[in-house]
DNA sequence: CGTTCATGGAGAAACGTATCTCCAAAGGCT
DNA sequence: AGCCTTTGGAGATACGTTTCTCCATGAACG
């Protein structure tokens, strides 16, 4: 039997299942090579447009669509994209975390849709055989910590890796963060313009990038103005830790005036602990914390919240990654002939290339004893939008 | 040439360019054939262990990944699961239903994940090309619209789908959904005995299987009791209506004393409105409101709550779904027989096994007159867990 | 000694697409 | 008339697995 005679008429004499129809059905249908029929479908190689529209209506009246998973292994791609969330103990992220990765996760999953891709949710505790299964373009790897080992795999097998949250010692093709610092002392000035002679810190004892950054943007500008140090850090994944942590805080001698507190639910706690000592809010304390949720526009007053900003950030980590997986630079600003990494790197060359979005602090009555401004935003670096 | 030397050597003079090794490569570095990697590797075929242990090594040594898209070509199995969630206009899914919703695909990811499978987020509204391009074993539909023309082309096509939410008109291969009726019914038989004369209901003017049956049922029990129905619809997609029809429904001249709201923000907005109109919760109003949210725990006063148990019902359609592609009944109690679908069914041969979850009704103090008591259920159905 | 079985493993055929190479025919040009 | 170029399309190969079939070999057995 010739090639071609098997090409055209497979399952000589087998009893033709019904199966869904393959390419090779429809161009048996259209009397043309599947060649052709390729062709007509991607808009590719040189047909007339009479024969392409005639392939394509025989592959629809044939109900034709093509296998994905042959189309990944000729071309190697398969415009699935990981989203990798790291996971503390069962839960897939810290509840603290919950509405900027519920935002974020949004957001991305949007921009990667837009551009042909869809997202795997892949908690990083996840098996390693799901991750082997699955042929991923690229992977967004969301607060990786230290030496992932994940991450390290990752991108060792040449697998573009972008990361939400500036990574530790992992290589990433290219990283995105907020630019945490200046938060902390845009918020700190604020207070300061308000009125806050002792601005107190309700932070984490976690060694992730975030806690981390903003303690030390705190530190920093406390020996900077020569106020004396003045916070509590308890463990954020545990909710309960955070209410007893406010409520230390404002039980110190040297209570402070002023309280930003890092994690979603300390606006609420602190809330409750000043009612508890008696403290009004803005009179007596001053108050922000870090949340995209808008139940503090509600509270009783409105507490003043910094938010990250989760849509912005998810949508260019995705399209920092499709980026550097299509070899386009699509005018992120970021140096693309780094995006590409060496198979084999021979030693360090450098970090990988990273973003700092600006944050945005959203002014409410807690933290404002004159009369309310409108919306700032702190300092942010030249050049972004 | 040979086949066989082809299998051995391929890329006769070509530079071989450095790339990630294949099975045949890890057959010609163990001296083996690519069968006997195949089976050492997969646990298959006859070998002795001495054998099977080489090759994994060899395996390890070189980094051997199998390629997922060969594998998927080859078996026609991805290990890929759809998450649709049916959008509303651009967001992916309405704000009321976020914690719900999070909370179930949460659960959903994490059986998925232990039975080896992941999920690809795709909003029903994607591209076409992108549902096209992704092997998919199964979809699981969250709500799907009656008629959804996407999960009727993927049950057309062959792929199981299992929804959240008893569908409509489309076919599906199984669904899982509340027991809606029994929940209204057993909140309106808590308000009663917890004093209430006239229950109003707070509701929405989608025509989703939710808020029909919600509805439904309330009428239901007002005929039965002979009670005058008092009820306020809105569109429950958008927040702002939430807090003007709460408002409407205490300002009517026949003005409930206990009220049930079908949506989460109802709540927070019903408490704002009683003390608009200065009524004390529960002294002089009872309240409860389907959410899934725990802020609901710390609200004065704090507010009985009816969940979906979202977790369950994550977890349920995941393994319905799962079965049915692996042609598995691992003991859901739901008929497998009728769970593959004919490729071409002739008539309608009666409507897909369903399964009903119960539902939780946290009681607080907002529907309590009497001294609180600890969390009870409405009636199940015999035989559930 | 001839036959049967179990063991260990090799060969080769798919899976369904994209794409590289090549060819025929039909103008267009000198 | 001969040559080049453009158009339209066919052939065949490769992507990297899994798996069905089949063949040696040696041991057990009557």
């Amino acid at each position: 039997m010739t090639a071609a005679a098997n090409q055209s008429g497979r399952r000589p004499t087998t009893s033709r299942r019904l199966e869904r129809a393959g390419i090779r059905d429809v161009a048996a249908a259209a009397g043309v090579s599947i060649t052709t029929v390729s062709d007509a479908l991607n808009g590719k190689g040189r047909l007339p447009d009479e024969t392409r529209s005639r392939v394509r209506e025989v592959a629809e009246r044939l109900g034709y669509r093509p296998s994905a998973a042959a189309r990944t292994l000729r071309t190697g791609r398969s415009g699935l994209i990981g989203l990798t969330v790291t996971t503390y103990g069962e839960e897939p992220f810290t509840f603290t975390e919950f509405a900027y990765f519920a935002e974020m996760a949004r957001a991305a999953t949007s921009a990667a849709l837009g551009r042909g891709y869809a997202l795997v949710v892949l908690p990083a505790s996840s098996r390693h055989d799901v991750w082997g299964n699955i042929a991923l373009d690229g992977t967004v790897v969301i607060d990786p910590p230290d030496q992932d080992p994940l991450v390290s795999e990752l991108y060792r097998s040449g697998v573009p890796v972008v990361s939400d949250g500036k990574p530790g010692n992992c290589p990433v093709t290219a990283w995105v963060d907020n630019d945490h610092e200046a938060a902390v002392l845009g918020i700190l000035d604020h207070l300061s313009e308000a009125g806050a002679r002792r601005i107190g810190l309700l932070t984490g004892t976690s060694t992730d990038t975030y806690t981390r950054l903003s303690t030390e943007a705190y530190l920093g500008w406390c020996a900077k103005v020569g106020q004396e140090p003045v916070y509590e850090a308890y463990p954020a994944h545990d909710p309960a830790a955070g209410a007893v942590a406010a409520d230390r805080l404002l039980a110190r001698p040297d209570r402070p005036d002023a309280v930003y507190g890092l994690f979603d639910p300390n606006g609420t706690d602190l809330l409750a602990a000043a009612r508890r000592y008696g403290l009004r809010v803005p009179d007596d304390l001053l108050l922000v914390c870090c949340s995209e949720s808008d139940v503090y526009a509600a509270t009783e007053p409105p507490i003043t919240t910094l938010s990250l900003k989760p849509r912005k950030i998810g949508t260019t980590v995705v399209n920092l990654l499709i980026d550097a997986i299509e070899g386009v630079d699509s005018g992120t600003g970021v140096d693309i002939a780094r995006l590409f990494p060496p198979r084999f790197r021979t030693a360090g060359n450098g970090p990988p290339p990273g973003t700092l979005m600006p944050t945005e602090l959203i002014v409410r009555a807690s933290s404002q004893r004159r009369s309310p401004r409108t919306t700032v935003s702190p300092p942010r670096p030249p050049g972004e939008v």
